[in-house]
This record gives C-alpha cells, sequence and structure tokens, in this order.
RNA sequence: GCCGCGGUGGUGGAAUGGUAUACACGCAGGACUUAAAAUCCUGUGAUCGAAUAGAUCGUGAGCGUUCGAGUCGCUCCCGCGGCACCA
C-alpha cells in the first residue's frame, strides 16, 4: 500500500531544509542552473503590524497569492526580490503595550518571533536575510535622515495649527486618519479640534504631480479614482461680486455656469464680510448686526464636525446687503449662514437654488427665488417649483434661460462663462484641491522621534547627520499626557540637550512621527537593508526599483499609497531617487471574512487560526484553499467545509504520485495521448492565468487534469511537469514528492517552468451547430479537417438534431472554423 | 448627491462575442463497512414529460446591435465600497 498523505510529516523538514539551502535567496541563480539571472522582478506585499493576535487568515491570503507569483517568477528564470518586514511604530502597538504594561519596545519583538514563525509555516518564501522592522533604531536612524533631508529642502515646517485631535488616542491626526462619520480610524472616539504647533508636510505642492502620474499606473480602476478624488483637483472661476454702497467685493468659487440662476449669495460666519459688519466697519441696520453676532456666536460654539453632522436643517441670517451680479445684470441678497465652511472655496457660494441641493433648501426655508438655468429631461426649461427637488442631476444637461450660454452643455458653459468673466475682468480662472498639507507631528511615545532641536537663539535645527539616530528613551512610563505634549516632554535628560549649531542649552522635540513615516520608504531599504552607511546604495536601488508588483488590501488606497509616492516625488528632487513612481502595478486583495459573513473577531468567536488549519490538514491544504475560493481580489467567507474540498484535491495528487501505476518511465509504452494533450492545455492555462493572479482558475484547471489522470498512467517526464506546476500553490507537497518520491536533485522550486507545446494538437474536435442561433447539435471532424467549411455543413446535416430544423428549407451557413456552425435558415 | 465595483444553479464561483453553469462545496442514490468516518461511483439550472426521448424557458429588468449576447450599446432596478453641506 503506497504512503499516505500525512503533511505534518514533512512539513516541518522543508521549512528548515530550505533555510539551511538558502533556496529563496536573492537574488536566485536562474532556474534550471543556467548562467545568467533573468530580468529583476520585484514582488512585494504590503509589510504587517506585528499584533498581538498572530497570523489572521487574511493575512495567509493575501501572503500566500505573492508568494505564489513570487515562485512563478523564480521557476522562470527571473531574479526575483521578495521580502518581508515588520512595521511595527505606531497607535495600535503602543495601546497593545499600554494594555499588556509591557514597553512596546521589548513587546514588539516577541509579536515578531509570532508572525515569522507563523510565516514560515505557510511556506512563504521569504529572503529572511533582508528582513527589516521600522522600529528598531538601525532602521529609523534612516527615517530620521530623510526627515532632515526633507526639512532642508523646505518641505518641514512647525506651525500653529487647528488640527483633528483624538481624546482617546491623545493625539493629533491626519484629515486622512479621520472616516467620513468624524471618528478616529484605529480607535473610533469622536474627533475633536485642537491648537498645536505641528510638524506640517507640504504634500500640497506635489498635488499637480500626484494626480498627473496616476495615469502611467498599472492600479486597480477603483482606487486610482479614490486617490484622484482625494486630490479632488477642481478647475473653475473666482467670481467676484461687488457689494452695493461698500467697497467691499465678495468671492464667490464657482465650477457651474449658472450665473442666471444666481439668486442670493451665502457667506460662513468666520468671512471677511461678517468681521467687517460686527465691528461696524460696515454699516447695516443695528437689529440685524445683533442678529449677525448672535448668529456668530451660536455657530462658534458648534465644531466643525457638528456643523457638517448634525443635520441638513439651514439656518442663516441676512445681512442687509446687496451684491451685483454683473453677469445676469441684477443684485442679490447676501446671506450668512453656517453651511457654508470658511476655509472650503472662499468660504463665500453663489446660490443658484434651481441646481444645487444645499442652494435649494436654503432658498425653501427663506423663501428666496429659484430659477432654472439647465434643462431638465427631454428638453424641459419650466420653471422649478419650490415644493420640486433639485431637476438636474449632476453636472449633466444643456443650459438655458441664459442669454448667451443657451444651448451649451455644461462644460462647454462653464468655459463660455469663465471666458466672459475675464474677459470682463469680473473673476478669474483658479484651480482648488481637496488635499491638505500633512500633519506630521504625534503626541505619543511609539514613533520615530524627530531630530529636530529648538534652540531659543537658533530656531529650529536638525540633528547633525553623525548623531543620527535619535534613540526613543526606554523609560517606564509612556501613556499619553492629554496636555497636548508627547510623554517624551517628561523626560528631561532626553528633552535637554545642546544645540547642534551655538552649543548652548536647547530642547529636543518631543513629537514623534506618525505611524505611516517608516512605511514610506521601507520598499528601498529592502534592496539595501544591511547597508549602515546609507539609507540605500544607488546601485541596488537601480537594479531593484521600483517595485514591479505591490500586493495589499484597498484599504490602504489613499493614505499609505498616497504617502509613499509623495516621497518618493521628493526623494526624486533631491536627487536620492532617479524614478517618480515607487509601484508599478498594484493589486488588491479581498478580505476574508468569518462562516457566519460577518467580520472575524475575538467577540464574536468565529475567528479561524492558521495554526489550527495548519495543524490539520497542513499548509498546503490552507494555502490551495485561500487561492482557490474566490478570484484574489473578491471578499470571500470562510467555510470549512470548502477547506476539505482542497485537501482532497491534495491528497489525490498525492496517491497519484505515490501509486507506480499512475507513471510509467518513459512515454514510448503506455501513454495516453489525450492525458498529454490535456497535460500541455494546463500548463497553458497555468502558465497564463499566474501572472493575472488568476488563481482560483488555475487551481480548477489543475483539478480538472487530476480527474482524467486518474485510472491513466502519465509519463514520468509529464509527471513532473505537472508537479512544477502545482508547486507555487503547494510547495511542501511538490518538494517532498520531488526530492522524496521522484528523486530529483536540488529544490523544485529552483527548477525551471515548464514550456506548453506549441500548438496543442488535437485529433478530433467537437464543433457545436446552431440553427437560427440555437444549438442543435455537435459534429466531430478531424483537425486537419477543420477549415473544410462543406465538410462541416455536410457532417451537420446528417446530425438528427439538426436534420429537422433545416430539412426543405433554404439556409445561409456561417462557420467559424474549429469553433461553430450556425445555420441560417429562410 | 458624486465616483468606482458588482448582480450567473441550493452555495463559492467558470466562461478571448461562439456548446452558459467549468472547478469546488452541498444534496440525493449506490458501493465498501457489523456500523460510522474516510474513500470511490452515479446524478444534480427550472418547467412539462414514464423517459438516461424530446421540448420550452433561463446569467437583476426592458429595449437595441449581431448569424450568434452573461459578454457590446442605451434606459432602469438592486447590492457593495469610497467621497461629501467641497460651492
Amino acid at each position: 500500500m503506497a504512503k499516505k498523505y500525512q503533511p505534518k510529516e514533512f512539513e516541518k523538514k522543508w521549512i528548515e531544509e530550505w533555510e539551511k539551502e538558502k533556496v529563496y535567496k536573492t537574488p536566485l541563480r536562474p532556474a534550471g542552473g543556467g548562467a545568467t539571472l533573468g530580468v529583476k522582478e520585484y514582488v512585494l506585499v504590503m509589510f504587517p503590524y506585528p499584533s498581538g493576535a498572530g497570523l489572521h487568515v487574511g493575512h495567509v491570503r493575501v501572503y500566500t497569492g505573492t508568494d505564489v507569483l513570487a515562485r512563478y517568477f523564480r521557476m522562470n528564470g527571473k531574479s526575483v526580490l521578495h521580502p518581508m518586514g515588520w512595521d511595527a511604530f505606531g497607535l495600535p502597538a503602543e495601546n497593545a503595550a499600554i494594555k499588556a504594561k509591557k514597553n512596546p519596545i521589548d513587546l514588539v519583538p516577541e509579536h515578531i518571533v509570532t508572525f515569522k514563525r507563523q510565516m514560515q509555516q505557510v511556506g512563504l518564501s521569504y529572503d529572511w536575510d533582508r528582513e527589516v522592522t521600522t522600529t528598531e533604531p538601525e532602521y529609523y536612524k534612516w527615517t530620521q535622515w530623510l526627515f532632515i533631508r526633507f526639512y532642508k529642502m523646505g518641505l518641514l515646517y512647525k506651525k500653529n495649527t487647528l488640527i483633528n485631535f483624538c481624546p482617546f488616542c491623545k493625539t493629533g491626526l491626519s484629515d486622512e486618519e479621520i472616516l467620513a462619520d468624524g471618528t478616529h480610524e484605529r480607535c473610533g472616539a469622536k474627533i475633536t479640534k485642537k491648537e498645536l504647533p505641528q510638524w506640517i508636510f507640504k504634500i500640497t505642492k506635489y498635488a499637480d504631480r500626484l494626480l498627473k502620474d496616476l495615469d502611467g499606473l498599472d492600479w486597480p480602476r477603483g482606487i486610482l479614482e479614490m486617490q484622484r478624488n482625494w486630490i479632488g483637483k477642481k478647475e473653475g472661476i473666482n467670481m467676484e461680486y461687488p457689494v452695493k454702497n461698500t467697497d467691499e467685493t465678495i468671492i464667490c468659487f464657482t465650477t457651474a455656469p449658472v450665473n442666471f440662476g444666481m439668486t442670493f449669495i451665502v457667506v460662513a460666519p468666520e468671512h471677511e464680510l461678517i468681521k467687517k459688519i460686527m465691528n461696524k466697519k460696515i454699516s447695516v441696520d443695528p437689529k440685524i448686526r445683533k442678529n449677525i453676532i448672535a448668529y456668530y456666536e451660536k455657530a462658534q460654539k458648534k465644531s466643525e464636525i457638528e456643523r457638517e453632522t448634525e443635520g441638513k436643517e439651514k439656518t442663516g441670517v441676512f445681512t442687509g446687503l446687496y451684491a451685483t451680479n454683473r453677469i445676469a445684470g441684477w443684485d442679490v441678497p447676501v446671506w450668512v449662514s453656517d453651511f457654508v465652511i470658511g476655509h472650503v472655496g472662499t468660504g463665500a457660494v453663489q446660490g443658484c437654488p434651481g441646481h444645487d441641493y444645499k442652494d435649494f433648501e436654503f432658498a425653501k426655508k427663506f423663501k428666496l427665488p429659484i430659477i432654472r438655468v439647465v434643462e431638465g429631461k427631454n428638453g424641459d426649461k419650466s420653471p422649478i417649483e419650490q415644493k420640486e427637488q433639485v431637476i438636474v442631476k449632476g453636472m449633466k444637461g444643456k443650459v438655458c434661460n441664459s442669454k448667451f450660454l443657451n444651448g451649451l452643455d455644461f462644460a462647454e458653459g462653464l468655459e463660455k462663462t469663465m471666458d466672459y468673466a475675464e474677459e470682463k475682468g469680473w473673476g478669474r480662472r483658479v484651480v482648488t484641491y481637496h488635499l491638505r498639507d500633512w500633519i506630521f507631528s504625534r503626541q505619543r511615545y511609539w514613533g520615530e522621534p524627530i531630530p529636530m532641536v529648538y534652540c531659543k537663539k537658533d530656531g529650529w535645527v536638525p540633528v547633525p547627520d553623525e548623531e543620527l539616530p535619535v534613540k526613543l528613551p526606554y523609560v517606564k512610563s509612556y501613556e499619553p499626557t492629554g496636555t497636548g505634549e508627547s510623554p517624551l516632554a517628561t523626560i528631561s535628560n532626553w528633552v535637554n540637550t545642546k544645540c547642534p549649531k551655538c552649543g548652548k542649552p536647547a530642547k529636543r522635540e518631543t513629537d514623534t512621527m506618525p505611524n505611516w513615516a517608516g512605511s514610506c520608504w521601507y520598499f528601498l531599504r529592502f534592496a539595501d537593508s544591511k547597508n549602515n552607511q546609507e539609507a540605500w546604495s544607488r546601485e541596488a536601488i537601480k537594479k531593484w526599483l521600483p517595485v514591479d508588483w505591490y500586493i495589499g488590501g484597498a484599504e490602504h488606497a489613499v493614505l499609505h499609497l498616497l504617502y509613499s509616492r509623495f516621497w518618493i516625488k521628493a526623494l526624486q528632487d533631491l536627487k536620492l531617487l532617479n524614478f517618480s513612481e515607487p509601484f508599478l502595478r498594484l493589486r488588491n486583495v479581498g478580505i476574508v471574512i468569518a462562516q457566519d459573513s460577518r467580520k472575524m473577531s475575538k467577540s464574536f468567536g468565529n475567528v479561524i487560526n492558521p495554526d489550527d488549519v495548519i495543524a490539520e490538514f497542513g499548509a498546503d491544504t490552507l494555502r490551495v484553499y485561500e487561492m482557490f475560493m474566490a478570484p484574489f481580489n473578491s471578499e470571500i467567507a470562510w467555510s470549512t467545509k470548502a477547506l476539505q474540498g482542497a485537501y482532497r484535491f491534495l491528497k489525490r495528487v498525492w496517491d497519484l504520485y505515490n501509486n507506480s501505476e499512475f507513471i510509467i518511465e518513459n512515454s514510448a509504452a503506455n501513454e495516453d495521448k489525450k492525458l498529454v494533450v490535456k497535460l500541455q492545455k494546463t500548463i497553458r492555462k497555468v502558465t497564463d492565468d499566474i501572472p493575472q493572479m488568476k488563481f482560483n482558475t488555475s487551481i480548477a484547471a489543475m483539478m480538472e487534469f487530476v480527474n482524467v489522470w486518474e485510472g491513466k498512467t502519465l509519463p514520468k517526464e509529464e509527471a513532473k511537469q505537472f508537479l512544477k506546476i502545482l508547486a507555487p500553490f503547494a510547495p511542501f507537497m511538490a518538494e517532498e514528492i520531488w526530492r522524496e518520491v521522484l528523486q530529483e536533485k536540488g529544490s523544485i522550486h529552483l527548477s525551471a517552468w515548464p514550456k506548453a507545446v506549441g500548438e496543442i494538437v488535437e485529433e478530433e474536435i467537437t464543433i457545436p451547430v446552431q440553427v437560427n442561433g440555437k444549438l442543435r447539435g455537435t459534429v466531430k471532424i478531424q483537425n486537419s479537417e477543420s477549415k473544410n467549411q462543406n465538410l462541416a455543413i455536410e457532417k451537420a446535416l446528417k446530425a438528427e438534431g439538426v436534420k429537422k430544423y433545416v430539412a426543405g428549407k433554404g439556409y445561409k451557413a456561417i462557420y467559424i472554423p474549429g469553433k461553430i456552425l450556425n445555420l441560417v435558415t429562410g
């Protein structure tokens, strides 16, 4: 009786053997042992934050998919860089450490040990010699060094800023870290505003390049769109409206050609005009002034987030002033309302209630006129009633009731309005962005110390390069202070230092960098991870960068991916790099949810631990299952039953190789031609599918092949080929069979990928026959005759199912050789 | 509201404009077994039908292009994700 499939018996052995033989070392010798190394292929998966919970089956999915790619490229003779590291700074690590009452400096390495062990168990082919950890001084030394480069080029500056502040984490946050409902993406606490001195990164300086360069990237469309939306470039016009009986002008930003539908102006409570009214620089009726002051004070009490989220009920006060809409030739009343936000646009809105939802609500509430200036469905130009909702959806439709703009579509109308206003001097074209500068300070312990010293005489002075790294002190108490100062501020022997410039007493910056800092450049460090002279050498970068394949979750669509792109562009400007985009291809992985269709979570008790799955079924089963269940970028719900299907498949493969009756030494004797043809098709399919990350169909094709193979014999050479295409998915079993059963020398993972035979020649092919587009039968035809239309028709007409539909009728034949025959009657 | 992605059997899902439902799970029947598990074999879109005869319908809905549409175009409906009092 043949040996039973027992993965436990050999998986551990191969983990050790691969490490010993340095099978996955970068760069590898070419597959098949040839002399030259192939083209480089940098295959990178987003490195994890090593949490205490250990590896999740979701991690296993994204790492395995990336690993399959890396293994595939290696076997195809490419020079592969496939590294792994740890993104260990940041709030989650720090909060976990506080909970565990352990310093994160001690806790993080413990977590890393667990993660690494689990990754090795899954059979991931990383070159561990290149491992990096963002929290180690050897690494963050260079993060600090980069900070100073950015500071020196003027991209970083410190300024008092009204920032988003998380009262739970007691730290400032960037806009990108706040969810739409005004809560912190990490802890879910409601964000408040606080004014603090902050290090600010001028990412907006790169807005245009960050936007333009998206065009050249092979990234998922959705992610590109999210970045475009986040950068939020808008071309429009700042229209000037003189305020009657004053010297004032209100400037309104607009992207819509709707001057002829404009019936009011609304300014934000913070607007200059309101300040001037309140301090009597503009004279208005004292009663109105009183109302405005009351309204202003009420608005100030609300936080911005309250103002935005508290409901859509419009409030407001008429200022008593009128402004002139010179394009339309009429005056409009000026109102103040808190639905207009001071720092958005110009803090003033030209109200066109016919075609804007908010303006409509406002006009309805205060009984202001509503004019249609964009046609509705079927060219509808009728007036808009007060009770109606907004008629025009989005920026579609033709402009109407607008004199010289009539009949133009929306975009043309805007162009013409802009030309007209500029010509008359009533406004000018402007470009605005949604992107804001990046708040780079965190008032927390667990981050890279910002390498700056404040001297009373010299101001901010960077720590000299030779004094880097500025090490994070090992302390007992690192809990957030809540005062807006980092806990580092309380460590006086660390804070107090000398000014690098004048040598007088000075103080260190006590804020730390945000958790994104380390991940902005880690992919560069992998190219040269051991370099202690510089952050990277030019040769190493030239050899490996940019990243060819970057794989990870869609949750990083904006934050990490935008920040990294920004750093790379800045580093290019510093001439430290000579490319402008870090990640040429981006692919997303779908999340793994629990069997009950909920998120896997301790509190639901539905978490699947990869260790348990490996203990029961082996790592290969886990890998094959996760690759097979759905397309790589789709969400999957865990299914223990389906997992067993993957196990069954592998077991059947094992049995085929361990049963001499299914494999013969040489191809002459009992070989089954059809089986060999099927194998060639399978090789072709898997070869095509892997670089498209269509792992599910690759595995399905291999399953099909195994279904055909069972009960037949396959020549040994062909059996080796099949094992090779299985190897990226089930590396343990493939290696065990390769070396122990087939007695091959060296690792299968360094063997050459099989080539499918040029043309697959089947002797006989089946051609479907349709009559009037409906399938009525099939005919078998010799492959050599497949181009012969008359023969195909002749055969088709003999088929019972076809005959009765065509009999006695004239027909036209459409024949696609080897594909289909369609007979169209009458 | 805007932007993006989807909608195919009982389930996860396949399908360069060319035999829709590959592959897998589940289910049903059978073999092996004292029995169960495991394994193997057969069947499995719906409706009509005794039928493993045949027919009709069938990829969210409806039109259209085409010899032929899950796939292309138009008009909608629904679900998911992102953004948003953004002017």
